[in-house]
Formats: structure tokens, sequence, C-alpha cells
RNA sequence: GCCGGAGUGGCGAAACUGGCAGACGCGCUGGACUCAAAAUCCAGUGAGGUUCACCCCUCGUGUCGGUUCGAUUCCGACCUCCGGCACCA
């Protein structure tokens, strides 16, 4: 059949509305008290060259919202930036001599290309970089803040360290043990690094996740875990003296959350770390074997240890300690597991109920002492056990404590060690402090300067931003690029004016990623990060989507540095983002697509040959935003294929049909109410679809049902489907079918619009509407037109379905109740049986209990 | 290893609060249109059995078990895959 109308052919239509949306500037907005507010983000991208579909469903699914919440009246800031320092630009760098600015600079030009041409509506005109000295003079200045707080210090700790290349390495540069580039194993080595004291929040980051009830409990669960308030208690064991009657003074303080298994402590772990590690190896008889063992455990790869995906190694030191409960000596050993960052750096052992003190134990045979008995169970023997008893149980051979329950046992013995000076409660956390310090070159410099008259000084506000320096040569060898630039490091002191150096170090780029939702309020301001007012009207952030990778560090960083800007004044909440929504991953081949992998599939050639409304569609309908999925094309032509239907079913409508008359002036028939009653349940469905649940593929398959919907009814009445031209002797539609099939098609164009914009601004402006979906709304239903007349209820039999009723929708149950008994498939299948029950959901099910 | 998820037709999925498993789409099959093809429109499509046909029956939501009148949904154990584990972002 042909129409006479023209073809759906997206290029042009794409580009006619993009360019209509930048020269009147429509997404762009401003404070509005008048208005409600709607602050809708993604999370912005790292510029790694070319946007991928994985990047592309995440900005559909925050368009979607966007769009949706535009037509509902808000005032809807929507904008997008790019997180644009990190190592990537730096590897090019090394990699192809290509300089990190200029790599990161065309890459983003290039995606942004990518990102206009999906017709996403972002307020560019407020896009940032972090890269830009106007952002990254901010995160000196926040950092300066948290310096005069106490919020950011310096403290030794330990990185990655390759010797033949003479680097740092990300974790990412360590394959399995060794360098990336080098393959030489690598090692551990100490530096002074700086750090935030997010530890300060530990216990506000935990209350607050407890009012974030638009976030999905994974996420909360999987934060809580991380942050891991532990309750439990810090033990001193002390040293008995060495063979030459030496002492090391300080006792071993251990935390542990099993006070009630100590009894049945054998021995005392130290991580390799321990400073009382180094103390222990002058006294025995051989020092350098004992220190060269104690560096192979610290130059263990980092990863490894700290995932515990290492074997479990120790060596006893040779030196005692005695338990503060029994007196009893028990052997100090080293252990490559215990790390020195979580809680004391140290642990008792207790290998009957603790499962790695277990497998430790039974490697070195070390004694396993049963001192709690699980409730109810025949008595464990310590020698017998296959696996460690971490539950709670009655106390055994626990002294005065014995016949106590854990639960009972653990407080009293905290008192009690209290009470002797041995110890005492104590919480503990399992976060630790934010290590910000990164030795290379693309990223913020630390705003510091070390004299060696005044100590370390801050970089005085006036003097911001410190500047990165050219760099030309990357060779991934040595310490901070930043270091072999002499006149970067060669500087004044503020305090004093005698010669000082600049701190070589620059920021994580999580520091970046913490705040930028804020600047993107005021993206232009050149005295402040931003302006107070401007986040106070549009922040908190109401709608925040992103991978789901980002579930713990991005989310926390973000929210701790909330907080802090609390309590800086600048902004007046304390979670920045009110409702979370984490994408599932795009796979390829079984893994997250990125360039590393080479299997990043590029949109470019789809929006060639389907156009962007075909891909936004397609993304959105292939499954529910936080499903995982791999990737497959196989469908987008079948997206195609509907938005094709769509556009010759409003085409010939416009064309061919006569003027529809308005509802209120025509007297419906049943099919006329019917197809009413399909518009207007679909407004139902796609409406809370979008924004309440947010499951965007069944928004898109109800607005398939309704176009199915649509070809019939339109068929059946001769509407606009075939021409009047080719069969003139057909009476022409019903004026209150045309009114009816009208209503559904502008419902549906004005649905579909924050799906696949430019065709339906497109088909709306053919309706005859000037002025644009966004001055149109969303529609809205009437709840009379979706009450259906009649409806079909299901009959089981013991749970399996049997028949089906079909009935009016307000049939009582005493009529279901009957209707079903006296069905012949129900008595088929009760014959012989005595109906015990029958339960009768009204409009939902009847089931008759036959035994 | 630890923490958090996911698993449903040939494929992507739906089932929102424990109530008809498989909506919608892809693919496939058939029909209409066409000289023919493409495009388009219409119809069928979980597996097996039974039947001329309509009906009807059995099985079926990763595996095994449990709770319930009734389980994709709740509980327990397990398998596989994915994300995170603090320097990839």
């Amino acid at each position: 059949m042909t129409y006479p109308v023209r073809d759906y052919d997206p290029q042009a239509i794409e580009k006619k509305w993009q360019q209509r949306w930048r020269d009147t500037r429509a997404f762009e907005v401003s404070e509005d008290p008048d208005r409600p507010k709607f602050y809708c983000l993604v999370m912005f991208a790292y510029p790694s060259g070319h946007a991928h579909v994985g990047h592309v469903r995440n900005y559909m699914i925050g368009d979607v919202v966007a769009r949706t919440r535009r037509m509902r009246g808000y005032n809807v800031l929507h904008p997008f930036g790019w997180d644009a320092f990190g190592l990537p630009a730096e590897n090019a760098a090394i990699k192809h001599g290509t300089h990190p600015e200029r790599w990161t600079l065309d890459n983003i030009a290039h995606m942004k290309g990518q990102l206009q041409r999906l017709g996403i509506s972002y307020a560019w005109e407020r896009e940032i970089a972090t890269c830009r000295r106007d952002y990254y003079k901010w995160n000196q200045w926040l950092f300066l803040r948290m310096f005069e707080r106490g919020l950011a210090y310096r403290q030794r700790s330990t990185v990655n360290w390759c010797s033949s290349c003479e680097t740092v390495l990300a974790n990412e540069q360590v394959v399995d043990g060794a360098c990336w580039r080098c393959d030489t194993a690598v090692g551990a080595r100490d530096l002074n690094q700086w750090f935030f004291r997010i530890t300060h929040y530990a216990d506000a980051l935990l209350q607050g996740a407890e009012g974030l009830e638009q976030w999905p409990e994974q996420v909360l669960t999987m934060q809580r875990n991380w942050i891991g308030r532990s309750h439990g208690a810090r033990l001193r064991f002390a040293v008995v003296p060495g063979e030459q009657q030496e002492s090391v003074g300080d006792p071993i303080e251990v935390f542990t959350t099993r006070i009630d298994t100590i009894y049945g402590a054998t021995a005392v772990l130290l991580a390799p770390e321990h400073p009382l590690a180094d103390r222990f190896a002058a006294s025995t008889a051989d020092p350098q074997a004992f220190r060269a063992r104690l560096d192979r455990f610290r130059s263990l790869d980092r990863t490894a240890r700290t995932t515990g995906q290492i074997e479990k190694e120790g060596f006893d030191t040779g030196r005692r300690a005695l338990n503060p409960f029994t007196a009893e000596p028990v052997p100090i050993w080293i252990a490559n597991f215990v790390l020195a960052e979580y809680g004391t750096g140290a642990i008792m052992s207790v290998p009957a109920h603790d499962q790695r003190d277990f497998e430790f134990a039974r490697k070195y045979d070390l004694p396993v002492r049963v001192v709690v008995q699980p409730a109810g169970e025949p008595p464990l023997q310590g020698d017998a056990l296959e696996a460690a008893a971490a539950a709670h149980g009655v106390l055994v051979d626990s002294g005065p404590f014995s016949g106590q329950p854990s639960a009972q046992a653990i407080p009293a013995m905290t008192q009690a060690a209290e009470e002797r000076g041995i110890g005492r409660g104590e919480v503990q956390f399992r976060l630790r402090d934010w290590g910000i310090s990164r030795q290379r070159y693309w990223g913020t410099p630390i705003p510091i300067i070390y004299c060696d008259d005044c100590g370390t000084q801050p970089v005085p506000d006036a003097d911001l931003p410190v500047e990165l320096p050219a760099v030309e040569q990357f060779t991934g060898r040595g310490d901070s690029p930043l270091a072999e630039v002499p006149e970067f490091v060669a500087t004044t002191c503020p305090g004093c004016g005698g010669p000082a150096r600049r701190e070589t170090d620059t920021m994580d780029t999580f520091v970046d990623s913490s705040w930028y939702f804020y600047r993107y309020c005021d993206p232009h301001n050149d005295e402040r990060p931003f302006d107070p007012p401007k986040v106070a009207y549009w922040g908190p952030i109401d709608f925040y989507s992103g991978g789901i990778e980002h579930a713990i560090l991005h989310l926390i960083y973000s929210r701790f540095f909330c907080r802090v800007l609390n309590d800086l004044g600048l902004v007046e909440h304390d979670e920045p983002f009110t409702r979370l929504l984490t994408q599932g991953m795009v796979l390829r081949n079984g893994a997250v697509m990125s360039k590393s992998r080479g299997n990043v599939v590029d949109p470019d050639d789809m929006l060639a040959t389907f156009g962007a409304d075909t891909l936004r569609l397609y993304e959105m309908f292939v499954a529910p935003p936080e499903r995982e999925i791999e990737w497959t094309d196989a469908g987008l032509e079948g997206s195609f294929r509907f938005l094709g239907r769509v556009w010759r079913l409003v085409s010939a409508f416009c064309e061919t049909a006569p003027p529809a008359p308005a509802l209120d002036a025509v007297s419906l028939e049943a099919a006329d109410r019917a197809l009413r009653r399909r518009t207007h349940d679909t407004i139902r469905r796609v409406t809370s679809d979008i924004d309440v649940r947010i499951h965007l593929n069944t928004a898109v398959s109800g607005l398939m049902e309704l176009v199915n919907e649509l070809y019939g009814f339109c068929a059946r009445e001769r509407i606009g489907v075939d021409s009047p031209a080719a069969d003139a002797s057909a009476p022409p539609p019903r004026p209150a079918a045309l009114a009816v099939a009208r209503e559904g098609i502008e419902a549906l164009v004005l649905m579909l619009s924050p799906f696949a914009p430019h065709l339906a601004e497109e088909l709306w402006e053919a309706l005859g509407h000037g002025d644009g979906v966004v001055a149109a709304g969303w529609p809205d239903y009437n709840p009379e037109a979706v009450r259906a007349e009649e409806m079909v209820v299901p009959v089981q039999v013991n749970g399996r379905l049997r028949a089906r009723l079909t009935v009016a929708v307000d049939t009582p149950r005493e009529t279901l109740e009957k209707m079903a008994v006296e069905h012949p498939h129900v008595g088929a299948h009760t014959a012989g049986k005595r109906i015990t029950k029958v339960i009768v959901v009204p409009r939902r099910l009847v089931n008759v209990v036959a035994r």
C-alpha cells in the first residue's frame, strides 16, 4: 500500500530540530522561583575518545526523565561535562607522544559531536571540563579550606612501585603482580602523601544513608558495608621480654569484635608493616634474614593483599605476648594477610572461631582451642574441626565467663577489660581516609609549598590556580612529572619569602567528580566555586543516573564533599542526590565496554543508518535501566520499523483524514470507547513507567501496543490508512471515530517525544501545533475513560488454572464463587474430592481448594 | 577471599503488593499486495501430548529443598555469570 505521504527521513528531521533547539536555546535555563525546579543529572563522561552505546544508554535515561519533567512544567537543569583529568591521557602521551591536553580536548570535541547528534536536551552553555584552569582552581580552593580545617593532612603510605621503570603504578597497571609495561615484579614503596579525613564523617555518612529513601537498597547496603562500622574492643597484649631480657616497652594493641573468644587466642598476628616488626628484627639471631622475610611480605602485590587473593603466609617472630585475660604467653607471628590500614594492624588469632585464623593455624600447626560452643549441638573438638565455628554460642573453658552466651559475654568481658586496665570498648570503621596524592601530571596540582624554615605552607588563595606547567616529554618513568620541572618546583615561601619547593603530586580525579554537580549551577563564576544561592535553588540533585560501578567510591566521596561544603556554609543540604538510579553495565563479549578492552560499540554507524531516534528508542526498549545487558543490535531494525509505523500512521492521518470534531461534540460507540480506554490507560501506564518506576522499556512497549490498537481502529474505520482516492465509493469516516483517533494519536506523539524527540516534534507540527511538545505539556489521563466494563477472571483448582470467567467488573464475590464452582472444567477437577475452601480475590482470581 | 547483584521461549524481555508465566519487540512460519523482489499490511509462534478441529492434559522461570490454597516473586543451600574491593573512571 502506498500513501500520499513522504517517507520517514530521520537524517533530515533530526538536523532540522537540533538546529532549531540550538537557535532557540531550548534547554538553557536560569533560576526561576515561580516554577518547580528539577535537577536531572547523568554522571559526566571520561573523554576516552569515542562515545559508545553504554554511554548512550545512560544519557538517554537522563534525557527521557528530563524531557518528561520539562513537559510537566518543571524548570529542568540538565547539564553535561567532562571528567577530563586522568591516567589514560598520560598513557596516550607516553605511547603516542600526544600531549595529554591536546588528546583530551580532541576527544572532548569528537564525543561532544556524537552526543549532539543524539539530540540530548543538554544545557550545553553550562558545559564544564575538569582539566580547565577555571575548574581545577576550585579543587585547589576547596583543598585549602579542608587543609585549614584539618581535613587534609599528610601521612606516609604505600604505593605500587616498579623498580625497572622507577615509577608509581596504579592498581590497573599491575597485572598479575607485574608491571604492565615491562613485566617486572611490582614492589611497594612508602611515600608521604595527602589524605582527606573522610573518616571524620564516617558516622554521618552512615546515618545519612538512612534518609536516602530513593536510592537502591543494594547501593546503600554496599556503602554501609564499605563504611563498616563495627563495635568491639581494643585489647593490650604485653610483650614478654626476649632472651636478652630486652623489653620493647609498648604492648601490642589488637582490635576484636569477638572478645568472647579470647580464651581461644593461640597467637598474636602482626601486619608486616607493624612498627614492632622492625624492632623484633634486631633481637633475633639473624636480623637480616628476618628483615628479608618482612620485605618479601611488604612488597607483595597490594591489590592481592587487600583483596585476600594471596596464599596466607606467616612466620614466628620467636617472641611471646601475654593474653591479657589468661596471662598465658602466646607466640607473636607476622602474617601477610594482616593489614596495617585496618584496626591496629595486629589481631589476636582465634583459629577455632575465625576462618582465616583457622586456615593459618592449620597451615602452621598452631593449636585450635574451642571456647564457644554453638547452642544445641554436640560439643566441638578443636582438633576435629574442619572449619572455624564463627557463630555466637555459649562460652566454655573461659574462666569466670564460662557458661555465658556470647551476646552477654561480649559486654561483660569488655567491661572487665576496662576495669582491669587491659582494654576498652571501641568502635572501628573499615572506611579509611582518602588518599588523594597521585605522582602524575594530568591532574590538579596540590596547592602546597614546603619551606625549610616555615614548613608546610598553603598557597594563598590569591595565587590560585597553581597551574600545570608545560611538559613536553612523557616517559612513564621516574617520580611525579611535575618534579622534573625546576621552574615549577622552585618558588618562594608565602610565609617568609625565602626559597621553597612546591608539592609535585596532583590530586586523585575523584576530587574533580565529587563536586562538579555544584559547578554546573554556576559554571562561569570566577570568584567562588559557585554562588550558594544558585545551588540553593537547584540543589540537591533530584535525579542522578550512572553506572553501578560507581556505587561506592564516587558516590561516597560526593556525599563526603557535600557534608564538607555544608560545614563551610556553601550548601544547605547534607545529601547531594535525592534519587539515584544505578544503570546496569552494557557488556560486549561478556565484559564492560572499554577502550582498553577493545570491545566498544560506536553509535556513529547506527546513527548514519537509522538516525538518533531509533538508537535512542532501542536502547530504552531493550531492557530496564538497572539491568545489565549484553549488547546486540539485532533489535535495532525493529525500533526503526516502529518509528516508521508511527510516521505512516500519523502522516496518513494528517494528510488524508477529514478534520476531526471536538470529542464533546460527538457520541461514542463501543469501539470508540474501547480505543479511548486504551489511550487513557496507556497514558496512565506510561506516565508511571517513566516517572515513578523508571521502567522505560515497558513505557515503550505500552506505546507500541497503542500504535497496534490505532492501526486496527483506523483500518476498521477507514481513517487515513486507505487513501480515499483509491476507493471513492467508501463512506467517509464517522466523526466520533475521527475524534477518538485524533486524541489517541496526539497522546501517542506527546508520550513518544522524550524517546524520539525529533520525530515527535516533526509529527506534532504536522498535526497542526506550532509551538512544540513542551508547550503542549504531558497528557493527563481521564480515570472515567480508563474504567473497563467487563473483565476476565481466572479460576484455579488447587492453584492450577482451569477456567476463565468473563464477568462485569463489579461482580460480587459470592457470584464469582458460585460461577467458579459451577464451571464444567472446575467440576472435572473437583470430581471425587471435597471442596474445602474457595478463595476469591475480587478483580484478580478465584481458587477452588479441593482435597 | 569479602561485599553487592543477575539468571524466565531460538533471542532481548514482561508479570508493579504472593494471584492467568512469556505482554511488547527480534527471529521464524504462513497469507495479502507485486510480473517478481524489497518495503508494507494481516495472522501464527514455550516444549511435549491429544484432537479433523475447537477444546483439553502434562511439563516449564539456573539447580535442589522448604513455606503457602497458590511461588518468577518469600526462606535455606548450591551452580554460573557480572560489578566493587580504596591509584581505571
